[in-house]
DNA sequence: CATGAATGAGAGTTCATTCAT
DNA sequence: GATGAATGAACTCTCATTCAT
């Protein structure tokens, strides 16, 4: 595939992401995503063989992407709690997003198939967000900024919160300060007790 | 429409359950109904004229039977304890169960039509266990029995942690273990502080 | 068939003649009628088997009430003018009716079939019209009040500007001045010229 | 849409004009079309999207076409007289047509919609033809060809005489007889009388 | 007589997928 | 590589018609 080719291709998985991202997953048929990138039918089928294939590829990219930003963002000397405090401000920014999130198409997609373990992406991501912050728990306990008896099952307990939020924030929707009051409560949770 | 008609309107409900259980909600078609059923394509459409109908009845009458089967299970003299214990026994039972249940139906229902709040049965639901939750707690607290600063915030934290349970549990597998993990961190975050 | 069956067919086509009047010939289906009448589906089959059935049923009751009708209008005393002029001012009414009207059912049930002449309603209609016209034209030429060289051809003349002015009603609307110009024309047509 | 499409948009109006022919409009089905064309049923959908839509084509192609002929068998020296003879041949020829004739499926698809003014083609063709001939009567009674008091109203007196005879042609049928008589009428009643 | 539930044929429509160009 | 016309399977929905009650 020459580097035309590779171009094309980002181009057809940043179109068939806004689609995914207002459609959700199983609504999307090729057609849409040939409509979308103004292509042919056939044209598309020459990159891509089904929304599935197509579905996967965009997912592929976003967490490339993602990764790269949170690094980014981390400085030289933060401090444990800095970098929870990033993340978790990270996880109310995509919260409160109300347009091109993925988060429907991603849940959707991952209801449709039982996917085995190992392709499955959302289990993946989850399991690295829990052993992240299982790193960080631990180094800030190290430091004496937070206490916490169990690393592992705090890191667990607030992916779950997190996940919680999340859901409930494309189904039914939440305010600011829903998100707030569950952000504090983490942060208390591990916080040093003060006597 | 007479006891008969009725009769036949439980039945199919019954069976579109089961496949909207197995298949989720936009997979479904009518015939994937009219199949269950074993019966004529217009016969079913003398009862149901859309699978969004039907999965409206079908949810209706599934909180309908959820209602009845908590309450009877409340005895008398329980103590707000005992609620809630059991409240997340019913909880966990259902996180466990692997088929038959309607989780990744709902959400994908509501996932696909942003339906107004009013008619957002999720919502109305989520709402309601918070308020039920709330009323438990604060007794609970007046007893002497629970330790809570706002039973609202706790409330709707018991709620987020359900429901990121929920999710993880249909869109990617948890383990008794982690369920309990988290159970366990619910009853201790209201627990009286035993000094 | 005992006498309340007979009100009861009588009720079924006079509902049915409002059906046909606002929706035509051919969109009109047996569940209209049932509708219409609030019978029951079955209960419409005891009297009819078809909407053709029903139409041609409509079309005899129609027939027979308009030749009353008529009949009762004209006077003892009447010349032949004075009768085509009614004869004309009824067919002007009836042009100008927007409602109720089944001119448009009529011809597009004979334009569904190829009816056989001998069935062929429209066509002794117009025979029938053409035939009563020739016989009130010679009669008026006896008198002296009217000039014309074929009464036949002149009757058949009149019925085509009719039906051109009926079609012409209600496939593209047409005013009341249209139609007295060509009441006129023919009114001329057949004065006793004056010099 | 390239050549080929378009000589295949072509055929499919060819063939659906016969279609509408032979079975009017309403009975007209997209697989009638279809089965006609041995086409598949999608195939159809890339040129036509309903039966409306293909039926208003036909009429447009036929239009045309109609306009080509008529313009084409004029000669350079015809009189307005040679010009109405020739008009009113062709609607009899028109009318003797058994075979191939879309004036029953026009008739009916003016009946079922309630066409707007604007988009009424029946009423433009009427309209049109009425001011082609008030043009054509005007400039034969400059020549002294025609007598005519009012070229507007006879020409509309024409046309309706010409649709009273399309209706009953193909509602009852005529007879070559029927139609002679009329045309002569219309030239006499614009002939210079003769003293 | 009367009911209305039930059937199944058939119309409309959409798309994934193929393939000649 | 790229195009887009073409196919046909699958789905939704509506009714004429039947039949047990």
């Amino acid at each position: 595939m020459g580097e035309k080719s590779l171009l094309k291709k980002e181009y057809i998985l940043q179109k068939a992401r806004e689609v995914f991202a207002e459609k959700g997953y199983r609504a999307v048929t090729m057609k849409d995503v040939v409509d979308a990138c103004q292509i042919s039918r056939g044209g598309l089928y020459l990159y891509f063989d089904s929304t599935k294939e197509l579905f996967l590829a965009v997912l592929k990219k976003e967490s490339e992407e993602a990764d790269d930003t949170f690094s980014r963002e981390i400085r030289e000397d933060a401090t444990a709690a800095d970098i929870l405090t990033l993340f978790l401000k990270e996880q109310k920014k995509e919260l409160l997003r109300k347009k091109n999130t993925l988060t429907v198409a991603i849940y959707e997609f991952f209801f449709c198939y039982q996917v085995p373990k190992k392709e499955n992406v959302l289990r993946q991501q989850f399991d690295t967000a829990v052993k992240v912050l299982e790193v960080l728990l631990k180094s800030g306990v190290e430091n004496g900024e937070f206490v916490c008896a169990s690393p592992k099952a705090m890191a667990r307990h607030i992916m779950f919160i997190l996940e919680g939020l999340k859901i409930a924030s494309c189904s039914m929707g939440i305010t600011e300060e829903m998100i707030d009051e569950e952000l504090v409560v983490i942060m208390q949770s591990i916080a040093k007790e003060e006597s």
